[in-house]
DNA sequence: TATTAACACGAAACCGTTTTCGTAGTTTTA
DNA sequence: TAAAACTACGAAAACGGTTTCGTGTTAATA
């Protein structure tokens, strides 16, 4: 800008109004400097804008992995929404850990960004420690919370109906005539993975089933144990299984084939979040599509609304919690 | 600062020195400053830091698709080794458009990011038109490709040994006493597709067998004609096929066993990449794996090296390319 | 013709930090 | 005791823009 200032024998403040195209610049001077700027391929400096107005159009988003086929459609979600909306997009990832959650979201909320999206690490949730988060909200920063949340944090957040939809599936299992019907659920306690216990449970005692731990397997995501597996297939006598997650349904799915069930006839399968597994395991397995990309352009909705309207000063401080709906996707792990 | 020269009576400058403990200043006046801003958890602005030291510890990442296993590997890498050096990374999809492509290395050439590291859009490979990449060149943003990179623009890059691994491919199913072996392949013409074609070429020549363009199946990525691949099982009687990606190879494998042959016995399968798919197929696939993580990390360590070495006015205008070694995994789907 | 309004532009402050340079006040040296 | 050298700090410019306000010209109005 200076040095079309120079040339052009205005001063720079004249060569800002023009690009801006302000009324206030008369016809001719405005095709000069748009012309020369054109000519010498100028480009605001981003960071003098971001420094000026005191955003940054750059937004945060935290996530536990990023080789994990839900959250890169949570995130091709985001980064569509806010591409159309000239926002870029940062990504951290927490790697399921409390203190690189902490240091990412410190990392970025010194000025780099206008406000996060994030979906909580694991040890974080075991913690039960989210300062980081009221620290963040403390200082004004927007937070949209999706996925792995907590109720301890005040923020927007964005969910699925977990508890419902595992009561449908269940339910649906159950008029498909399945008696033993066992969950595969994570180790640790999560908000999500309750949920879905939760729904679970509850088919089973609306239809006059029994709730039996020992039908409930507790796997890690990090270290599935085939020998867990194994005993457990052996022994529970399963006629179907519910999975709160793709990788556990296909070493389920696995195992239990290995071991002489045929599915789905012996034994049927679901698994949540119909990831790329789902589509090309034999059989094809039925899942809960939770629509990732819905997710995350509704994350950034919110993100981007509250972000603007922070800008026009209009300080709405109430929260939304809004509830993607998930959907049963069958195939052939269920036919029969 | 401002709060806090103001409360302590001394300037702005002052506060700034005693922050960066500068040699300048008084011990009381420092510790003063010091316990003033940790109990106002004060935070220097990112934004203003980078406006006056002209670079942002930011990196950009533009890549085609997010959604995909290999990339996210390598994004991980490239996450990890950033972030160990205290970059961030901000991500951008081309959706393999070359518009796309164009207008998100413009949104971001603009001082948001010190450099970038992209891997070409299909259509970019296509069209071949690279003056977006020139025009970063041009502007002093160092700038790494990696796996889907072109000849046409100098600059760092990482890829892997294309030709060599699927010669090496090749030519261990002809010892397996493979005779006719199909390629399964994309419509368009990347580099990559192109190499990995060279080295099935040159690995049946050596070894006596023709080249027959029959063997070699062309597929669109996004929208695999399962029909053609039908036909093509149906017709070539292949007893060994080298995929290009993961999904054709899956696709093909579950056609090939549809049809009632069976893998490995009377076709063996390879694919490249080594996502989550090779894993739990039945049989699990033997593939290459391309180690996506080394290569993200090189191409950080490479960009960072350059960002860092042009911060410090050496100006090294000289170009690496990196050569990942790629590996084959051998599992169920060649063992015979 | 004098007053006012409209127009086009420039000066300067500002965003939050770093950094160079200048300068009081104090201490050391001659 | 005067000159030189430190010490500890502040003023101001700079990074690259935006924006408010002021002002000199010209055109419209009374």
């Amino acid at each position: 800008m200076k040095d079309i200032a120079r040339e052009l024998e205005v001063s720079i403040s004249t060569v800002s109004k023009a690009l801006k195209n302000s009324e206030e610049i008369g016809r001719d001077t405005k095709e000069k400097v748009q012309a020369f700027a054109k000519l010498y391929n100028y480009k605001p400096n981003n960071i003098a804008i971001s420094l000026k107005n005191k955003h940054t159009r750059n937004i945060g988003v935290i996530i536990p992995d990023i080789v994990h086929h839900f959250f890169t459609t949570v995130f091709r979600g985001i980064e569509k929404y806010a591409n159309s909306r000239g926002y870029n997009v940062i990504v951290c990832v927490s790697d399921d850990s409390f203190n690189k959650e902490v240091i990412n979201m410190e990392m970025l909320a010194n000025g780099s960004i206008d406000g996060f999206i994030l979906s909580l690490a694991d040890e974080t949730l075991e913690k039960g420690d989210f300062t980081h988060l009221k620290q963040i909200r403390e200082q004004g920063i927007p937070l949209v919370c999706f996925d792995r949340t907590t109720a301890e944090v005040e923020c927007d957040k964005v969910i699925i109906n977990d508890t419902d939809i595992s009561y449908e599936v269940v339910t649906k299992l159950i008029k498909d005539k399945r008696k033993r019907i066992g969950l595969v659920t994570n180790i640790g306690f999560g908000d999500v993975s309750n949920k879905r216990a939760k729904g679970y449970k509850k088919a089973l005692l609306e239809n006059n089933l029994i709730y039996d731990e020992n039908l409930v397997l507790r796997l890690a995501y990090h270290d599935v144990n085939e020998q867990q597996i194994s005993e457990f297939f052996k022994t529970q006598n399963v006629d179907a299984v519910l999975c709160v997650n793709e990788i556990f349904a296909m070493h389920c799915m696995g195992m239990a084939q290995t071991l002489g069930f045929s599915v789905p006839e012996d034994i049927a399968f679901v698994g949540f979040s119909d990831g790329i597994l789902s589509k090309f395991s034999k059989p094809p397995l039925t899942a809960v599509a939770q629509h990732g990309d819905q997710m995350g352009q509704t994350a950034a909705e919110i993100l981007i609304g509250k972000i603007e309207a922070e800008m026009d000063e209009e300080d709405i401080e109430t929260y939304r919690t809004e509830i993607i709906q998930a959907t049963l996707i069958e195939r052939g792990s269920t036919r029969n």
